[in-house]
DNA sequence: GCCATCGGTAAGCTACTGCTTACCGTAAGC
DNA sequence: GCTTACGGTAAGCAGTAGCTTACCGATGGC
């Protein structure tokens, strides 16, 4: 787990995006989401890597294989943060509305 | 504008997360970002580029400067995207631990 | 113990990203 | 009209990201 807005970087992708969705409708192996996907299992492995480093998910050992599932501390970050920068964006769009009735 | 989640791989970048930042203090012109920056004003211009096919910023016309702006509609687009997975991860998580007491 | 399945890691290649310098169009002041 | 300030675009370069194939460790069934 490094920095917690990763989660951008991670999400910025679309196959990565492609997998953490998948993982969102319900928990899998990582076979059983590279055979959903057009690209290699070690692929997925990498971007699994990526989105768990990113707090996005996180894999549980079930025997021999891995389920990852969604992580919300990862989400909860990126909501956080796009939370704190929301109400400020509102007020100055507004406030440039007012002072162009143009 | 393209797709309304290039905002993830807009914010994925510090550099561009750092551009966006700024503009949500106050509106600025080009210049006076890339003079608070490590990095030329070409290159800021790119990265507002970015920014604003992102719908994450916008920019108008002063005279001969161009003042950006912060952008709602890209902030939002990305927040109701994460609230999408946010409940059910929530809830995919707890069901997680209820069957694991461990 | 052996073998098969699962999946992480290494190595290597291509393509894209972020940066720079150089250049050009445009608005405004005199 | 000239000149100056502002900033977008082009070209080119180094570094990184995403993919592949090949390999290897580990778990579980027989």
């Amino acid at each position: 787990m490094t920095n917690r807005l990763d989660g951008f970087a991670a999400l910025g992708d679309p196959t990565r995006r492609a997998v953490f969705e998948r993982l969102a409708r319900r928990p899998r192996a990582v076979g059983e989401l590279a055979a959903g996907l057009p690209i290699s299992r070690p692929a997925v492995s990498q971007h699994l890597k990526v989105l768990e480093s990113a707090g996005l998910v996180t894999h549980e050992r079930q025997g021999v294989r891995r389920i990852y599932r969604i992580d919300p501390s990862g989400i909860e970050a990126m909501r956080s943060y796009l939370d704190r920068f929301w109400d400020q964006a509102l007020a100055a769009f507004k406030r440039a509305a007012e002072q162009e009735p143009s």
